[in-house]
DNA sequence: CGACGCGTTGATAGTTTTCAAGGACTGTGG
DNA sequence: CCACAGTCCTTGAAAACTATCAACGCGTCG
């Protein structure tokens, strides 16, 4: 399946009858307040599931940050799998607790940091998971994405990202891309803000 | 199992090797940062599960916020139970997406909501999971456990709950224990904070 | 090339935190 | 049963952080 930028995968309250699998691109699902405040849940990247958002139906919806690569898994296929092979509902059920895992660390990004920790913590994160060089961060989604994923705004991402440039922890590479130049400082910015 | 208010129920970082099942009383799930700053995951009440905080070990350490009557279940032994049944496996695989999707709404609090729309959403909560009538809400934390659960600071929870009573919203009936005198105010406050 | 969205920067305002102090509650020991 | 100590709760004032509002430059895509 292919989608183009922008365009929206699956709807909030659509039955969830499928799962996703990233082949390229880089994938948002999200959810709206009444008042037009958003939170991006997840960003799945090349390589990555998503569409586990809700037992039968979704709770977020989805939309393609960059154009995008799909497969799409029916969610009876899996369970029939799960079903018949149980070494297939091990890993199944290792998944979903590595999930439930993922999130509770995310209570500790939303609830307990401040912004630089945040948005260093959220690119040592995409570095461990995209497939480039160890220095190089790819950046397929805006600032206002970033900001809904860490509960900030899109002025303070990039006044942020300003500071790690000033200090040469970090170094442009235009917009969607920079390059690490300190790792260490990034790393104990992440774990504890000394500034 | 029984432990005395304030005690260690299991450590971070220890096997997780049981599931546990509050017969009575009240449970925290936490963790520690590095400077000292705590984020409480999990209130876990009479009648509710905890302990699957991490795939092979836990990432929280566990306390008994009051005196708790607890039931151990080995982790093995629900594995064994959930691989002979299909029944048990659907259902532990819903118990562990319910989770899942509880854990993305508490993004959305912690991550876009402000102090007095977590509060109440927080008692909505309480009052939901809770055992007693509709309009009387048991908080046996305290409020610094509420605040690091909320991501706020105690004397922010204690103001906003002054301001709710000073707007006749909810009637204290002591510390820990208080009544909703209007429920529809406190669930506008819920879903969109208007003052 | 032009338009529009996105990114950056500055000034200001608002919310929450921090620091501080007094009061209430709880549990313990006399 | 009462006194006391410690912890928790509440309230106030000041500070810090982030959001909001606004303007401008850039880039990206038709």
């Amino acid at each position: 399946m292919r989608f183009q930028r922008g365009s929206e995968i699956y709807a909030e309250g659509k039955a969830a009858d499928q799962l996703y699998k990233v082949v390229s691109g880089t994938v948002r699902t999200c959810r709206l307040l009444p008042d037009g405040r958003r939170l991006v849940a997840q960003f799945a990247l090349a390589g990555e599931l998503f569409g586990l958002d809700g037992v039968s139906h979704h709770r977020f919806f989805a939309e393609a940050v960059t154009d995008v690569v799909l497969i799409a898994f029916p969610r009876g296929e899996i369970n029939d799998w799960v079903d018949r092979d149980s070494t297939v509902a091990q890993s199944w059920q290792a998944y979903t607790l590595e999930k439930l895992a993922a999130a509770q660390d995310r209570f500790i990004l939303l609830g307990r940091r401040t912004a630089s920790e945040r948005v260093a913590a959220f690119l040592l994160d995409l570095v461990k998971r995209g497939q480039g060089p160890d220095d190089i961060v790819e950046l397929p989604m805006s600032r206002y994405d970033i900001a809904d994923y860490l509960g900030l705004t899109a002025e303070t991402i990039s006044r942020t990202l300003t500071a790690l440039r000033k200090n040469r922890i970090i170094a442009d590479q235009g917009c969607h891309k920079l390059r690490i130049l300190d790792r260490d400082a990034l790393e104990e910015q992440a774990d504890e803000d000394i500034l």
